[in-house]
DNA sequence: CATAGCGTATTACTTCACTAATACACAGTG
DNA sequence: CACTGTGTATTAGTGAAGTAATACGCTATG
């Protein structure tokens, strides 16, 4: 479970957990059923306060990702495949919907945009791959 | 000069008054030389400080889209065509990083994550019809 | 040069998101 | 039941963003 955050970065240390959590799941690095660090050890590893760790689990587990089982360690959640997929197209949706009104308000036409946006994912998915 | 701000909504005020000037000026309801309200009578008429509306002009001269001149009011400016179109897909472009981020994240496949922005930007054209 | 209209630099106040400190509740173990 | 592990409710502190009050400099006009 390699978390790295950093504070000076202007994103909130809880966000930057909530999201590597996240991309650890969607990685495979972590799999339903298995055990988060704890929020004591996580946080004197990062160097934050146990509340901020704890913070980014109560999100997550609010967003069903994890489940909490009180005493216990939480655990990653299993979803069934479906159900995830349609949670993931929710998510982008709602990171598109800044860039559906910017290219309203632009007066771009969609195919313009949409030319930018698949640009813009062919670069980063080289860079991916590099 | 139709601005409405509503101070509950979250958005800051004079963000919610750069939005609308930008959204003027690409109707083509302000046109390039047009002179802008006066900070005072605009404050006035929304029930906000002057400086609030100072903030949004002076940003906006940031960003070339006012120009400003001592003692005078700010007039919209005027851009060459190609300028403007350019700035307005580096606008987009920044718009996008996010979502460009959240579909490598989640591990969407980039047809999936175009497929879903097409839709918004159809589902946003046809609300704008209406 | 007096005056009136303009934008705004400076300063201070307010609010809210983020983080931290402390103390508490629950589960397992021997 | 004592002890150690877990997460967290509650409260308080900190900083940044947004807004407001005040006073100032600039330009045009007569």
């Amino acid at each position: 479970m390699l978390i790295v955050v950093d504070p000076s970065s202007g994103v909130p240390v809880f966000r930057q957990v909530m999201d590597q959590v996240r991309f650890h799941i969607a990685s495979g690095l972590l799999q339903p059923g298995d055990e988060l660090p704890a929020t004591r050890s996580l946080s004197a590893e990062l160097g934050v306060n146990p509340m901020t760790i704890s913070k980014a689990y109560n999100l997550l587990e609010r967003d069903d990702v994890l489940e909490r089982r009180p005493g216990r360690p939480l655990v990653v959640r299993a979803l069934d495949p479906e159900e995830l997929e349609v949670e993931k197209i929710d998510r982008l949706r709602a990171s598109l919907a800044d860039a559906v009104r910017a290219a309203r308000q632009l007066g771009l036409e969609n195919d313009e945009a949409l030319r930018i946006y698949g640009e813009l994912l062919e670069d980063a998915s080289e860079e991916e791959r590099s």
